[in-house]
DNA sequence: AGCCGAATTCCACGGAGCGGAAGGGTATTT
DNA sequence: AAATACCCTTCCGCTCCGTGGAATTCGGCT
């Protein structure tokens, strides 16, 4: 159906889980908290409505309202978000793994997974002594901007590569790879070595070193990633602690390739139920944490 | 089975914007994956409402399904979880400095913010070699029942302490304090001495040590808390680490009273009435839906 | 005071969303 | 192999809920 409003502020006909949503949705690191007018203006909702779902909202706790009468987003999102696979089981098992890693590099540690075309952090590390990234825990970035999107995208499916390398693909120093073509190779590279070395791609004068991480299939579910100052060590030097770091997260999380020595171990009284397409991270986690 | 009979499950008349947080609200650590129709169920929707929904939640990343048709929370919400106020800010100032007194400890450290009559863990660092304790990042708990918890109580306003008091105080083990004056008494220990210790309150064989944080107007914002095995160190011990870091962390979130170069703290006289709002603790949820 | 913006409440109308029912798929049972 | 039992998906008419405008109150600023 032709929209037949010539108007530049078209009314998009919202449904009312989507208004709902789009006021969740005008929060960002930018806006950590809004009045009640600008709700409305940002998301395009009248007063009224906006004041009605806002209180809705705010009943149930996803949003909260702050001393000076503006409303954030509320702990419940935050309860709700250790609830998703990745950041939740996924982020608890490597934990411990890379508070290691980091404190025998002294480097900013992440842990990515992909969502859309982008690498979201589920953990980030910061050293207090090296270079600010700018990536925060929660954090969302283009995957051919960084170490690990590289990685993630070096593995997965082809069409969703091309489908990438088909979009726009946003450059951010003239270091970041934007070439299609490059890119191919780049990723090539990457599946053959395993890991990704990258050079100010997304910030000026910053390393980044970046290897997968595989869950119980086989699969790459994450990846991790530590970033220096550039020039500061060799990047190389640090891939030993990284890919051992990796390996002990995927083990950790039933990959067979990382499986110790002998035959897969396969986590027992736990019946796989043959899934076509896992693209994510199993359900339950082996338990296996401490020691 | 359209009747209306006085049946358990009644139809409570949701709002739209109620149905669709309902959908998000039947996940919880016990149901991290859930099919439609247990969604369905679980809500009490008709399955075609919930099958609209949980489409548009998908959609807009609310929820994501997995592999095997299931569907779990999306990252969209992760992503949002931090941009809440304490999630995000003061998670991030305060997390290097929990780093350092997990590093010094090597114990359980965590760090809660209250919301209603509970506390909530905005961080959680576990020790790998000593006992599992049944907290989490994300993980919610009743004051009453946790060092943390109780350290927020005890620097609550008088009427929210009664609030709570007067509430339903569940019993955890032998060791949970219960009764409203026992716990009276407790509270102005703590206030006392800035401190709460606490001994399986919450999990046997499991001591708690807690501390306030506080914020810019040096109200109570948050507190941090070392668990331990009982009987493995004294607690005590573990008090000026723990005091060291909380105080660092209420400097770095500009707390007064622990402005760098001040005199020595003193035993501030809490008659602070006049508590405008103190963003957490005073939020209380008035506007009932209808009306 | 007067002005302005924000927040809150009220109400009638219209169409969005609800739910019943039917269709198609897949695994489990007889 | 047929039968069974789920689960997911789609369609469509009716109704009731949500919408948005207007009116009211509140608070800050000149």
């Amino acid at each position: 159906m032709a929209v037949p409003t010539g108007d530049s502020l078209e009314s998009p006909r919202l449904t009312s889980a989507q208004r709902v949503l789009s006021i969740l949705g005008v929060f960002d690191t930018e806006n950590l908290s809004l009045s009640l007018s600008e709700i409305s203006r940002r998301t395009g909702l009248t007063l009224s409505t906006t004041h009605r779902l806002v209180n809705e909202l705010r009943c149930w706790g996803a949003l909260s309202r702050s001393g000076d009468g503006k409303y954030s987003i509320g702990l419940r999102i935050l309860e709700l978000g250790t609830l998703t696979p990745q950041g939740g089981q996924l982020r608890e098992i490597a934990l411990p793994y890379l508070h290691d890693l980091q404190h025998a590099t002294r480097a900013n540690i992440h842990l990515g997974v992909p969502q859309g075309h982008d690498i979201v952090y589920i953990e980030s590390l910061r050293a207090r002594d090296t270079v600010p990234v700018p990536s925060r825990l929660g954090g969302r970035w283009p995957m051919h901007a960084t170490g690990t999107g590289l990685v993630l995208l070096a593995h997965s499916s082809q069409e969703f590569q091309e489908e990438v390398l088909a979009s726009k693909l946003r450059r951010y120093t003239e270091n970041t790879l934007t070439d299609p073509d490059a890119l191919r190779h780049f990723l090539a590279e990457v599946r053959k070595a395993g890991v990704a070395v990258v050079e100010s791609q997304l910030t000026r004068d910053v390393m980044a070193v970046a290897v997968p991480i595989r869950g119980p299939r086989d699969h790459v579910v994450a990846a991790v990633g530590i970033t220096v100052p550039s020039g500061s060590v060799s990047p190389r030097s640090l891939v030993p602690a990284l890919s051992a770091s990796a390996r002990s997260i995927s083990r950790a999380l039933g990959a067979p390739s990382a499986a110790a020595g002998g035959p897969p171990r396969r986590p027992a009284h736990w019946q796989v139920r043959e899934v076509k397409y896992s693209t994510s991270v199993a359900q339950r986690e082996p338990g296996l944490v401490g020691g």
